[in-house]
DNA sequence: GTCATATTTGACACTCGGTGTCATACGCGG
DNA sequence: CCGCGTATGACACCGAGTGTCAAATATGAC
C-alpha cells in the first residue's frame, strides 16, 4: 500500500499535462485547422519536446479523440444495467443517455462544438472517430445478443441493430450540429430513433 | 474530337499500371500483412519508382479502398431510378443489390476475402473504410430525403434512416464473412434488414 | 523517318508523424 | 545529503507523402 501515493500522485500530474495539451492544442487546431498545425508546434506551445508530446499521446489524432476509448466500457455496463423487460431499441436509447449528458454540458458547450467542427470537416479525423464508434459497437453487441437470445456469430441482427442505433445517435448528432443547439439533444436523438419499430427477433 | 483517342489510350494504360500494381501490392500485403509492406516495396516489386507509384494512387491506402470512390455515385443514381410507391427501406435494399453482386461474383471472391481480413484487422483501414461508406451515405440521403419529403437539414431521420441501412450492410458483411460464404450474400443482408420496420414519416 | 511537343518517369531533397536510444535532470525516500 | 527511479530532451532514424527538375519516352505533324 505504499506505492499507491506516488503512482496516484504520478497519474493525477500526468491527466493534468495531458488536459493543458489538449487546451493548447485545440486552440490552435481552432486558429489554423488540424493539419496545419504540427506536432512539434503543440509541443513548443506547451514547452515541451516533441518526443515528450508523444509520451503523453500515442498520436496526433489520440489527442483529439482519445477520450473515446474510455466511453466503450462505460456504454456496456450501461447496458447490463438496463431492465431486463425494456425492449432492446429502448434500452440502446437509455445508454445514449450517456452521450446526451455530454453533448448537453453547458460547460463544455462551445469547445466541443469546436471541436467536433473541426473532426466533421477533417477526414483523417473523421475516419478515426467512425473506427472509435465502431469498437463501442462491438463492445454493445454481445449484450444484444444476449438480450435476444441469439447468436452473433451467425445471426447480422445484433451488429445491424447496434450499428442501426449508433447511425441514429450520429445523424441526430449532425442535425443537432448544424440547428441552434437551443434546448437538449435528447428529443433529436429520439426523433432520430423513433423512425425505426424493432421486429421481435424470430428464431432461426 | 481528335484529342479522343489519345486522352482514352492514356486512361486505359493508367488503368492496367493501377491494377498491376494492386496486384502485387494484396499478395504483398497478405504475405506480411499491411504496415509490414512499405510503398517502396510495393513499388519495386511493380518495377518502379515510389514516386511513380504515387501518381497512380494518391496513398498506401486509397490503393485498397480507393475503388470505393466509385461506388457511391453509381448508389445514389440507382436510387434515384427506384419507383417511387416502393418504400425506402425496400429500395435501399435494392440499391445494396449493387454490393450484393460484388461480394458474391465468384471470380473475386478469394481474393476480396483476403482483402477483408487484411482491412478487418488493421485499424487504419477499417477507419478508412468507414470514411469511405460514411462518404457514399451522405449522397444517398438527399435522395431518401425528398422520397421522404423531409428536409434533411432539420430533420435527422434521412441521415439515420440510411445509416441504419448501411449498418446493416457491414453488420451482414461481417457475419457473412466469418461465416461459410456458401450460397448468396443477399439472404444475410434481408435478415439483418428485416429487422427493422421503418415508421412513415410523420410532419413535424 | 524526323522533328517538335507533351507526358511520364526517376532522382533528390524535404516535411511531418512516429519510434528507439541514451545521457541527463529532477523528485523522492532513506 | 545520497541513491534511485522517473521524466525529459537531444539525436538519429524510419515511412508516408510532396515539390522540383532534368532525362526519357511517347505522340502528332510533316
Amino acid at each position: 500500500m505504499t506505492a499507491d501515493p506516488p503512482i496516484a500522485m504520478r497519474e493525477r500530474t500526468r491527466r493534468i499535462v495531458q488536459s493543458e495539451l489538449t487546451v493548447v492544442a485545440q486552440d490552435l487546431f481552432v486558429e489554423s485547422g488540424y493539419e496545419a498545425v504540427t506536432v512539434e508546434q503543440i509541443a513548443a506551445a506547451a514547452g515541451m519536446s516533441k518526443r515528450t508530446f508523444f509520451r503523453y499521446f500515442s498520436s496526433k489524432e489520440d489527442l483529439v479523440i482519445g477520450k473515446y476509448d474510455l466511453f466503450g466500457d462505460k456504454l456496456a455496463e450501461s447496458l447490463a444495467v438496463r431492465p431486463a423487460e425494456e425492449s432492446v431499441w429502448e434500452a440502446l436509447r437509455r445508454v445514449f443517455d450517456f452521450f446526451v449528458e455530454y453533448v448537453d454540458d453547458p460547460k463544455l458547450r462551445e469547445r466541443r462544438a469546436a471541436m467536433e467542427r473541426i473532426v466533421q470537416s477533417t477526414p483523417a479525423l473523421n475516419a478515426a472517430y467512425l473506427e472509435k464508434m465502431s469498437r463501442m459497437q462491438k463492445l454493445l453487441e454481445e449484450g444484444v445478443a444476449a438480450r435476444l437470445g441469439i447468436d452473433q456469430r451467425t445471426d447480422p441482427r445484433p451488429g445491424a441493430i447496434v450499428g442501426a442505433a449508433f447511425a441514429c445517435l450520429l445523424a441526430a448528432q449532425v442535425t443537432w450540429h448544424e440547428s441552434d443547439q437551443a434546448g437538449s439533444f435528447g428529443p433529436m436523438l429520439d426523433d432520430a430513433m423513433a423512425a425505426f419499430h424493432l421486429y421481435p427477433p424470430t428464431a432461426r
